[in-house]
RNA sequence: GCGCCCGUAGCUCAAUUGGAUAGAGCGUUGGCCUCCGGAGCCAAAGGCUGUGGGUUCAACUCCCGCCGGGCGCACCA
């Protein structure tokens, strides 16, 4: 299904070729000020300029061509300022538009074309550590361009990278093995795991014995010993389940799970076959890349093997690149980490392009730190990273005193599933809601607050609209609605059902270049224009067929925030 | 030293990728409960977009220089 935004583009850019013979697109985009219309086509300026020719008298010519072909849509197009041309739709185009959108999966967004192979790679904690607020953006951004490029119809391929091969496993191994310590009967075996860390690492700093100890087993291990593996395996299996937890109550979902390890066989070849395109030297006893071409990153070699024969985080990385196009033929591989790794994958995705990967799409999808109110990056009272599990576990419970405070009749049950849904919403959408690319300060009354920008309010929204259909006793809305029996006579119902049209504007917005926040400002938007019309219409109180055309606005306003919410990776509920 | 990112209302943030008069929330001030959930709604005040130049019909957005802040840069990942 079109969206209206392409359907107009689609008519100008036809008025234009056809009229000023001038292959250029229409650019038809929302009026950023209402009074001018709904939508201007901006493009008639930079025609002008190209064809050297007066634009207002251009788009005069194109406004008055285009007249015809919109007529069923908008009223005749009229040209204001520099050579804007501004197109207001006609009422009855649009109440014909809403029992399409009702009638179509997708809430009339349409469906890419064509549907790409996408993997996405986020999340990536580290086995043997506690998930922490560091994987949270990654996680949380990663799984909603997951949902949101899946509801496209993209084929999406999540894989999660798990860091399970690093150098912690020396320490780790060596200390077990002086302890004897078992970890099966441990109630909480990644503590132990942290707890062992830090005690050798932190020993070894003091004792250069300690560290050679750490070296050796690690090197056992890659070599793969036969006793360091099996213990290396009982970490990494006994780490797997307290993530498993996380996701699933983050909702967070992974295809794959293949972890620096599964690639440690493909690394000797890697470096061998860089070295044999020319593409790798040896460099001071190590095998580097080196970018003498590019001015950005001409001091700046890329290590791809130590001098003591050890691989690095980039060899696994091209490794997995590698694989991942072998195994899947995806057309873009998505990466989502913070911002400090830029340089890292730039190297990276230089060196696939010379590779021999130049048409595969690579996008290193960025995000800043979260810092504490004290615009320093976030941690506990003692310096330690903050656990995820715990912080989750605090936005329920301060979701539940504030359901306590305003709903303390409701069952115990349902209580506990409102702040389940609530809390874990309002994590997600203070996150999500802000461009990823800059560092934002994480506060719990901010996040939770019933009145703004916020999970809670939009989550409240659509618990309003549940309420009127409950009380109508009707728990399904209608699923079919006579173009002709929709009314929009009162300017709320209006403003309300045209932005319901635009919920593939912000779709597209938010999948070009990987910004969920457009999709959060578009539903805050929707869910204060549907308070607009709540407030000035009434619904179960009207006559019809007023009555049924506002059920159906209702209806698809829910529908749109439910999806919408859906593709942030963040629930409804019924009431709260 | 080189490179990347950021600087927007008192505070926290947007700004559809170069478009018309830069928008929200919090906070402040003032209104709205015979009415579908007031966890709500409406309104007012608040800006030389860090700064100085440049490109353009048009600049928060692009280019150059400063000033502030953050991050990265050879054997960690």
């Amino acid at each position: 299904m079109e969206s209206v935004e392409q359907l107009l583009e689609r008519l100008v850019t036809g008025v234009i070729r056809d009229r000023i013979g001038a292959d250029a697109p229409a650019a038809v985009r929302p009026c950023g000020n209402p009074k001018f219309g709904d939508y201007q086509v901006n493009g008639i300026l930079p025609i002008a300029k190209v064809e050297k020719k007066n634009p207002r008298a251009l788009a005069d010519l194109v406004a008055a061509a285009a007249a015809q072909p919109l007529a069923a849509i908008a009223e005749p197009p009229t040209v204001a300022g520099a050579g804007f041309i501004n197109v207001k739709l006609k009422p009855g185009f649009v109440a014909s538009r809403l029992p399409q959108a009702l009638a179509n999966p997708r809430l009339g967004v349409p469906a890419a074309s064509p549907a790409r192979t996408i993997v996405l790679d986020f999340s990536a904690p580290n086995v043997a550590k506690s998930m922490h607020v560091g994987h949270l953006r990654s996680t949380i951004i990663g799984d909603s361009i997951a949902r949101t490029l899946r509801f496209l119809g993209h084929r999406v391929i999540t894989d999660n990278h798990i860091g399970d091969w690093g150098t912690q496993f020396g320490f780790l191994v060596h200390g077990f093995k002086q302890e004897k310590l078992d970890l099966a009967s441990a109630t909480d075996p990644i503590a132990e795991m942290e707890r062992v860390y830090r005690k050798y690492y932190g020993a070894s700093e003091a004792d250069p014995s300690i560290r050679e100890a750490a070296k050796a087993e690690l090197v056992k291990l890659h070599a793969d010993d036969s006793e360091n593996l099996a213990l290396w395996k009982k970490l990494r299996d006994l780490s797997m389940p307290a993530f498993e937890r996380v996701y699933q109550r983050l909702g967070a979902r992974f295809d794959h799970t293949l972890g620096e390890s599964f690639y440690h066989p493909r690394l000797p070849g890697v470096v061998a076959g860089l070295k044999g395109k020319g593409l790798a030297e040896d460099s001071e006893g190590a095998v580097c890349v080196f970018f003498r071409d590019v001015p950005a990153l001409k001091d700046k070699p890329f290590l791809i093997q130590k001098s003591d024969g050890a691989f690095l985080y980039p060899t696994t990385d091209l490794a997995t690149l590698q694989y991942r196009v072998e195994t899947w033929q995806p057309g873009e591989i998505i990466y989502v980490t913070d911002s400090r790794q830029k340089l890292h994958f730039q190297q990276l995705f230089e060196t696939a392009r010379r590779w021999g990967h130049a048409d595969l799409k690579l996008a290193h999808v960025t995000f800043g730190s979260v810092l504490g109110e004290d615009d320093k990056p976030i941690k506990t009272r003692s310096g330690e990273p903050i656990k995820l599990g715990q912080l989750l576990d605090e936005a329920e419970r301060r979701a539940m005193e504030i359901v306590e405070a305003q709903n303390a009749e409701l069952p115990a049950e349902t209580k506990r599933e409102i702040a389940r849904v609530v809390g874990l919403g309002a994590v997600k959408y203070a996150d999500l809601s802000q461009n990823r690319i800059n560092d934002y300060v994480f506060s719990w009354p901010k996040m939770l607050a019933m009145q703004g920008n916020t999970a809670p309010y939009l989550q409240y929204a659509y618990v309003r609209i549940r309420s009127i259909f409950r009380k109508g006793s009707m728990e399904h809305g209608a699923r079919s609605m006579e173009p002709g029996a929709v009314v929009l006579a009162d300017p709320a119902e209006l403003d309300l059902a045209k932005f319901i049209l635009r919920f593939p504007e912000a779709i597209e917005l938010a999948t070009e270049d990987y910004r969920p926040n457009f999709i959060c400002s578009y539903l805050y938007d929707l869910a204060c224009k549907f308070s607009a019309f709540y407030e000035q219409c009434p619904v179960l109180k009207a006559g019809e067929p007023t009555r049924a055309s506002r059920l159906m606005l209702c209806q698809l306003t829910a529908g749109v925030l439910r999806q919408g919410l859906d593709l942030l990776g963040i629930q409804t509920i019924e009431q709260m």
